[in-house]
DNA sequence: GGAATATTACTCGGATACTTTCTGTCCGAGTCTACCAGG
DNA sequence: CCTGGTAGACTCGGACAGAAAGTATCCGAGTAATATTCC
């Protein structure tokens, strides 16, 4: 039970993208250079996230994702939920219906007990995930690091993609 | 994220060896055939349990499994560990550290925020799985249906493997 | 000089290969049972 | 009749293919900016 890579990926970009705010749409080349990210898979990921409404796109020349409502709107659920899908981890495929002792299926209409405590489970992971938002890490990070979102907000904006030099010394952009 | 089909199968297999109890151990085609599972595949899970100690094995003529302590000691999440692997469904790939911002990996020493967040998520799930055990999910089959644990026992431990009719009339496994 | 237009270059979007994980299967090592021979 | 030994068959255990999902990549459709031309 591995969680996709691209949820790290995205959080992470929704974030960035969240200081940047309204200030303008920002290409995916320049999203995945900031984690040294291969774009096009990057950018697979970013469609998933415009599909479910939590950003919006724009093509051509001077085009590219921007946040489609406040990262106080944005829970890390939505995001899980736009890259992994809306199945549950745990399917319960009712095998208990299977082999001699299965009967008819009208017979099977409560729930599975087992299911029911993976379900219980998983709701509860849920709902952590739903009370957390963009907003809250962007909080918690600019308590640490105050001056990270504006420089990250710069570099995402600026033309000229060499504008930071690489190495130590630059804030962390988390 | 989807969780191995093997997790249900063991689950069930377990609470079917809680009902067998000490009465004898019972080999993996027996318990295989309880659901129409493929006795091979599941034998491989059943190694699992053993090899975290859930389980034990006998070898040879009238071998096969038993549970290797009471049902009120073995938790949903002793077995989801034991066929999923101790490791995290999210795992942070430290992408912060990479690309331009990415300063020396001396600077990273408080956590992130983001990895935070799921790590709690996780927490929260394991906590529940952890706190259900065999013994709670037996006890509500038998409310529900109070003759199919003793149906089920005798079923596994009887020679005759034709010893249950197919179809409607036998009670649920669960 | 200003505006309409055609061009051009740039962006996202979905369709296409490759790798890793999960699912399913097989055969060998070890062990207990049962039978058989001997006392 | 009882006991020891031996052969046999049965079970688990790990090693071996096939399928599905995840990862990574590429090229085309669409769009907005821009340069050009005409009024």
């Amino acid at each position: 039970m591995r969680m996709s890579e691209g949820v790290e990926w995205a959080v992470h970009t929704c974030l960035n993208l969240a200081w940047v705010g309204s200030a303008g749409p920002v290409r995916t080349a320049r999203l995945a250079a900031v984690f040294d990210l291969p774009a096009p898979y990057l950018n697979k990921q970013l469609q998933a996230l415009v599909r479910h409404g939590i950003l919006t796109s724009t093509s051509g020349p001077k085009g590219g994702f921007r946040l489609a409502r406040p990262p106080e709107q944005i829970s890390f659920l939505d995001i899980v939920g736009a890259i992994e899908g809306p199945g549950e981890a745990f399917h319960c495929r009712e095998i208990r219906q299977r082999g001699p002792f299965g009967n008819d299926p009208a017979g099977y209409r409560q729930p599975c007990a087992i299911a029911g405590v993976f379900a219980g489970a998983e709701r509860e992971w849920r709902r952590q995930l739903a009370s957390q938002t963009i907003a809250d890490v962007a909080r918690d990070v600019e308590e640490g690091s105050p001056e990270v979102p504006e420089r990250i907000r710069q570099w995402l904006l600026e033309q000229d993609p060499e504008g930071v030099i690489r190495g130590a010394g630059n804030p962390r952009p988390i």
